[in-house]
DNA sequence: GGGTCAATTTTGACACTGTCAAGATGTGTT
DNA sequence: AACACATCTTGACAGTGTCAAAATTGACCC
């Protein structure tokens, strides 16, 4: 059903064929750009179809919701984060500790970089309740787990401590996680400390003996 | 000008002298109780303004603006988690691993159980921008700061590890505040792993010498 | 080519929201 | 009693998300 008929070009004036041609991905692109310049809190489906050139119900016949297509611009960001984690973490020029302190800072980064996304990808109702669609859970549990495997490697190589290697994971995400969102938040202001916080996570979690 | 003229006495059917009495009082009660029926994301002043028995327009002779109204109720937050810290750090009868353990563990329980007021002392665009109220600052800073003083006692007793201070107790609190956030926005959803998390965290934390 | 069907889009409407401007009502002070 | 002022109400406006019904348009079959 929101199969779109023509997936390619979804560029600027490239409507071949349908009404609109793509409106799915032109909605989603129009998003990221009103989200962009004011911010995920003044995104309204009505600017939203204002600026796709459609009327304001349109985007309802590829959204059951705002709810669904919120939960849409975050799937993509969890691809985008869950290639970019893979992509460190897969490389094989770096040691274990170098690998950690790339997906530590790397995380965050990701967060300090793409606020408003991030601000998406969590929070927002949209993982509270019922609201995650299944594309969502589809996109982000891998990448829960993803995360999960990697601190279990650095576990088993004696990198870091703590007990389960599932405790640790949330205790380390959460450390993360934290800290990006204390920066999104507006409770910590200055950018340049952000990385000097990170650097020092990165030695409070890893062994002293390595 | 905001100081109200008879404060005591906010109770229900209590209204002596003024037009309805205390308002302001009444409005912070109402909003709060409204906000743990139904979440903070469907509270709306007019909602607030008819439970407290008066027209739509009227708490805007109280507070200028919602984000206002948000603002006082976020300060009583931090009173209150304000007050639970100190009490735990100034018993004499902890050790100082106890009182970190109390520290990290009653951080995030706090914000497990009062979610909703969790959410409004950060995010919610309070304290983005300058959204913040002097009175909020000037309850909150002083929270902080605590924080940062407890942190630095029990570094300096040898517990914790970490470099400067500062660094330490924005790594600590990015912790307890990930984990309590990824716990209420709903990615981890079993409560009674967070527990374990917490004391999991307070392992990673503290120096194995100890 | 013409007719049919379904996907797509629009118009109209409803119940909400925050907030402003003016007027009404009561309180305290002189 | 009279004035000033804090307080509260009514009316209004521009937004919001979302539903129902109507209109448009493309694709497909004969």
């Amino acid at each position: 059903m929101n199969l779109s008929v023509n997936q390619g070009a979804a560029q600027e004036n490239a409507r071949p064929s349908y009404h609109h041609g793509d409106l799915r991905q032109s909605l989603l692109m129009a998003a990221k750009s009103l989200i962009a310049e004011a911010g995920i809190e003044s995104l309204s489906l009505r600017k939203l179809a204002e600026r796709a050139g459609v009327s304001r119900t349109a985007p309802y016949h590829h959204f059951s919701d705002k709810n669904d297509l919120l939960c849409a611009i975050a799937a993509e960001g969890f691809c985008r984060r869950h290639k970019a984690a893979a992509q460190a973490f897969d490389n094989p020029d770096l040691s274990p500790r170098e690998q950690f302190e790339q997906f530590i800072c790397g995380y965050i980064k990701f967060a300090a970089e793409n606020p408003e996304e991030y601000e998406l990808m969590f929070g927002r109702n949209i993982w509270k309740q019922k609201n995650s669609t299944q594309e969502l859970r589809d996109v982000a549990y891998p990448c829960f787990q993803h995360q999960l495997e990697m601190i279990r490697s650095w576990q088993q190589c004696g990198l870091i401590g703590g007990e389960s290697a599932l405790r640790t994971s949330q205790v380390i995400w959460g450390t993360v996680h934290g800290i990006a969102k204390l920066w999104i938040d507006g409770i910590y202001t200055d950018l340049a400390q952000i990385e000097e916080v990170s650097l020092c996570a990165v030695k409070m979690f890893v062994n002293k003996t390595v």
